[in-house]
DNA sequence: TGCCAGGCCGGGT
DNA sequence: ACCCGGCATGGC
């Protein structure tokens, strides 16, 4: 009898089949990525990056040296683009100050250790950290977003108030260990948030696990 | 035309 | 320990 994580994995992938992610082209992109797409439509967040490749600053030591108004005008698109300047230039200082600009030796480290100094970096909080960690080092770590905790908290497959930490545990303790799993699996369910889950719509209409609801349908907990 | 997007931080109770 | 406003652009 599989659990409902693998349950809802298995039909998302019936539902979409694999999504491809994370979009970008090298660990360094991912990473920017990870940071810009903070509370932002990843629409937004390609003009940026595009912009940084257009300059050609789509590595860890041109970035790092780039003057701050610079980057500011450069991610502009992809919105909060001040705070966002100083939170890449602080991910930054930890890659090339520590790890002499090398995404490769940075995602060698014991990822534990690894995951802490993410965490330290101003601007960097479990999401990203793991995104980072998952996406660009293909390190096993579940992330856990906002469609994920609305998807299961809707179903009332979690408790409303579980917090970050419980749900990663939650989802890692039903699934393989598996970096490409759980790549699919977040892309899966971002997918499905981005269609069928969003604040606004809390019936999940014609939604593929809308035969998994339990009786009384989906919960408000937004 | 408002509302929202693949968060996170800091200050106020 | 919570709660909340701030951060900002572009899409629908």
């Amino acid at each position: 009898m599989p659990s409902i994580v693998q349950e809802v994995y298995q039909r998302l992938y019936d539902a979409f089949g694999p999504q491809h992610w994370w979009p970008g082209d090298t660990q360094f992109e991912i990473m920017v990525g990870a940071v810009l797409t903070q509370n932002t439509n990843w629409k937004n967040v390609e003009r940026a990056i595009a912009n940084l490749r257009q300059a050609d600053l789509l590595q860890p030591k041109a970035l790092y040296a780039t003057p701050l108004e610079e980057l500011e005008e450069l991610i502009r698109p992809a919105g909060y683009y001040r705070i966002k300047a100083r939170r890449l230039r602080s991910l930054l200082e930890l890659v090339v100050e520590r790890y002499g600009g090398s995404l490769e030796k940075m995602f060698a480290a014991d990822p534990a250790a690894l995951r802490e100094q993410l965490l330290a970096v101003r601007g960097i909080g479990p999401e990203t950290a793991d995104s980072i960690l998952l996406y660009a080092g293909g390190i096993p770590v579940f992330v856990i977003d906002a469609y994920t905790y609305r998807i299961f908290a809707r179903h009332g497959w979690v408790e409303p108030d579980a917090d970050y930490h419980r749900l990663q545990e939650y989802f890692q303790s039903q699934l393989p260990d598996d970096a490409a799993m759980f790549n699919e699996y977040h892309a899966l369910l971002v997918r499905l948030g981005k269609h069928y889950c969003q604040k606004r719509r809390p019936r999940c209409r014609g939604c593929p696990l809308e035969e998994l609801l339990p009786s009384g349908g989906p919960a408000e907990v937004d």
